[in-house]
RNA sequence: GCCAAAAUAGCUCAGUCGGUAGAGCAUUUCAUUCGUAACGAAAAGGUCGCGGGUUCGAGUCCCGCUUUUGGCUCCA
């Protein structure tokens, strides 16, 4: 007999050899049913694999990430099988459960396999779950791995096992496919009622850019084909909100092949809505003792070999630009930082002055591989809404305290769910980040402990941090669930020895200062992207670029809507007055499509009244009230959400 | 940079087997002067991304380039 713990904290008997899905059905039938995967004693454990040692168990249904994962698992071997059946030769990589359904990466010999070929993978995926094949792991010895999937032509199946450790290899195998493969999976295919190929991709094996490139095929499946159906309708929702359409739609911002790719331009409905969130940052950053400066757009090029970008990045950086002087260069700002630094040693410094807060709207310019490109989410040329902090190494940590603070305000105010991300060196790779072990070792001790003392619960990556220093990101998901990173603070000891960077101690000594890098929106345009996506561009009245529109019943009352205008414009309310000829319901659809907050419909009734008939964008009709009543009105919202 | 796909009017998109390029919306003009999500009529709008090739003839087939998209790699 053996003893199983429940997460309630209840110990039960059972037979040595018993299964979790037989664990699951002596609580209840209905428990066992929905049921896809276990841990027990926190090795993840598939349903039907016996247990012969005391332990504790929990089970994971459909709604835990674990049960998801197991079955997303199973479908990606069950792709593997159909892809087996369908082409001769090809070859298996690895084909994992991601976040969002599961791919398997291939090597398909002679074979092409495109988009075309999806429906026909789909079919066969159907045909084989038909076949109830039940799924079964084995322990499978070094030695014998390797002969059963060389035998099978498996190279890359064999390059991962001669890495594994003997005694420690399983494979799954359903009908007549085999993988090596840790699980868990679902005990068969049968729950799988729903497959759908997504996507096809070219992935380089291991993630090595100097190996092959293999194909990557993407899909998802569900237990149940009405949950296919909403999820492809949450794709279709998703992509009406893409910040690229958006800003086509709303005039915020554009690109031209003749300006260059990745040179975003911003349109003047653009602009103002960025002008508008810098002010919302300065009005902060001046509670926050920040002083705000301006440099050039470019650097001598000794600049950067001072920083240490040049070494790094010169070559994959734009190129630098020469002028009349012969051997004279200068390269556009990859960031801002150096230029600072230089701030700070235009004077000599004293403890007192400390800490010092340096910030700029820096626009950098930086050459992004082309694949990389995407909308303004990665771009070639972005303004940071950047801050250096010069402070005494006492002064560290409630510096960045208050950096936290600012960021987690901002990414609050606009409703983000945020993920806190620490990114440390890796210490494998040394030789990929400047400066000694002390110094990042006391760097990322400030970063921890400053996490732990706000209570942030931050992942922490190893191998993520830039090369001068760790950093806390915070990363904000846009509406097909990418990640992408906004704020970041980064403390650097790097650049202030590089710079020799130092302010006179009490005792009269010259000491160094340390160095935060922060930025709360991240960029400007990677910011505006991933809010555009998160409102699907019904952005808050106090950022929208029209907050009103006045739509005259006939042209008789234009005038009149002229009028409205005006007493609203002295409310700093912006309106404007859609004169066309059209009839007013006309005006009203094309207005509710552009997202304008207020819709003020004006005819004889309320010329006569001075009053003006409001609706809601997205709600309706709101009555009617006095211009000067709804203008104080939407003064005072405004007012309100404006208090930083 | 790599793998793959796409590029046709301002926007969204059709274009069959290779035979002088089409719709809706937007724009302009005319008509209408209208009460809470699309009134009507007409006009104008195109080097079919760029360059080359095959062909009597190319939006369509082939090659190269550019840009965009989905991934990968990268990311100061």
């Amino acid at each position: 007999m053996i003893n199983v713990k429940f997460p309630d904290g209840n110990v039960k008997q059972f037979q040595s050899g018993v299964t979790p899905i037989e664990i699951a059905q002596s609580i209840s039938e209905g428990l066992a049913r929905v049921i896809l995967a276990a841990k027990y004693n926190d090795e993840e454990w598939d349903i039907n694999r016996p247990i012969d040692h005391d332990g504790e168990i929990r089970f994971f249904k459909w709604d835990d990430p674990e049960g998801k994962h197991a079955f997303w698992h199973t479908s990606s071997h069950l792709l593997a099988e159909a892809l087996q059946e369908l082409y001769k030769g090809i070859q298996f990589g690895i084909g994992p459960a991601i976040e969002n359904g599961f791919y398997y990466d291939i090597d398909p010999g002679e074979n092409t396999i495109t988009s075309a070929d999806f429906e026909k993978i789909e079919k066969k995926m159907n045909e084989l779950v038909a076949r109830k094949e039940a799924v079964v792991r084995r322990d499978i010895s070094k030695a014998d791995a390797l002969k059963f999937f060389g035998d099978n032509g498996q190279t890359l199946k064999c390059e991962l096992i001669s890495e594994l450790e003997d005694g420690h290899i399983t494979t799954y195998t359903q009908g007549n496919f085999t993988d090596l493969c840790r699980g868990p999976h679902i005990p068969t295919t049968e729950p799988i009622k729903a497959v759908k190929v997504l996507s096809i991709a070219g992935a380089y094996w291991r993630g090595d850019e100097k190996r092959k490139q293999l194909v990557r095929i993407y899909g998802i499946s569900f237990p149940k084909k009405k949950m296919l159906e909403e999820y492809l309708i949450l794709l279709e929702e998703a992509k009406k909100r893409d910040h690229r359409k958006l800003g086509k739609e709303m005039e915020l911002f554009a690109f031209s092949q003749n300006v260059g790719p990745g040179l975003p331009l911003w349109l003047p409905k653009g602009a103002a809505l960025r002008n508008r969130l810098q002010d919302m940052l300065t009005k902060i950053q001046r509670k926050y003792g920040y002083q705000q400066v301006i440099t050039p757009h470019i650097g001598n090029k000794m600049l950067y070999v001072t920083s240490g970008h040049y070494a790094k990045y010169g070559k994959d950086s734009f190129q630098p630009i020469h002028t009349p002087e012969e051997g004279e260069e200068y390269f556009l700002k990859p960031m801002n930082c150096p230029h600072h630094c230089e701030i700070y040693r235009t004077a000599p410094r004293s403890y007192k002055d400390l800490p010092l807060r340096f910030a700029e709207f820096g626009t950098v310019y930086r050459y992004e591989q082309s694949g990389e490109l995407h909308g303004l989410t990665r771009v070639r040329s972005f303004t940071q809404d950047d801050a250096h902090l010069f402070c005494t190494p006492d002064q560290l940590k409630q510096e960045f305290l208050g950096v936290m603070e600012i960021i987690s305000f901002v990414l609050t105010r606009f409703g983000f769910d945020y993920e806190a991300q620490i990114s440390l060196r890796d210490p494998e790779h040394k030789e990929k980040y400047v400066g000694t072990d002390e110094v990042w070792e006391k760097a990322e001790r400030a970063i921890i402990e400053a996490c732990e003392e706000k209570g942030l619960k931050a992942k922490q990556v190893t191998g993520e941090a830039a090369f001068y220093g760790p950093k806390l990101d915070f990363m904000v998901k846009d509406a097909l669930g990418r990640r992408w990173q906004l704020g970041t603070i980064q403390v650097d000891y790097n650049l202030p020895e590089r710079f020799g960077l130092e302010y006179t101690g009490a005792d009269n000594l010259k000491h160094r200062p340390v160095m935060i890098h922060r930025a709360p929106f991240g960029s400007l345009e990677r910011f505006v992207a991933v809010l555009l996506e998160h409102t699907a561009g019904k952005l808050p009245l106090w950022l929208a670029p029209d907050q009103a529109v006045v739509l005259p019943i006939s042209e008789k009352f234009n005038d009149y809507a002229k009028h409205v205008v005006d007493v609203l414009d002295e409310y700093d309310v912006r309106a404007f007055v859609d004169d066309r000829n059209e009839k007013i319901g006309k005006k009203i659809r094309d207005n509710e499509l552009k997202r304008i907050p207020y819709l003020l419909i004006v005819g004889e009734k309320e010329s006569a009244a001075e009053e003006v008939s409001v609706r809601k964008q997205g709600e309706g009709d709101k009555g009617s009230e006095k211009i000067i009543t709804f203008a104080a009105g939407i003064a005072q919202e405004v007012e309100k959400m404006t208090k930083f």
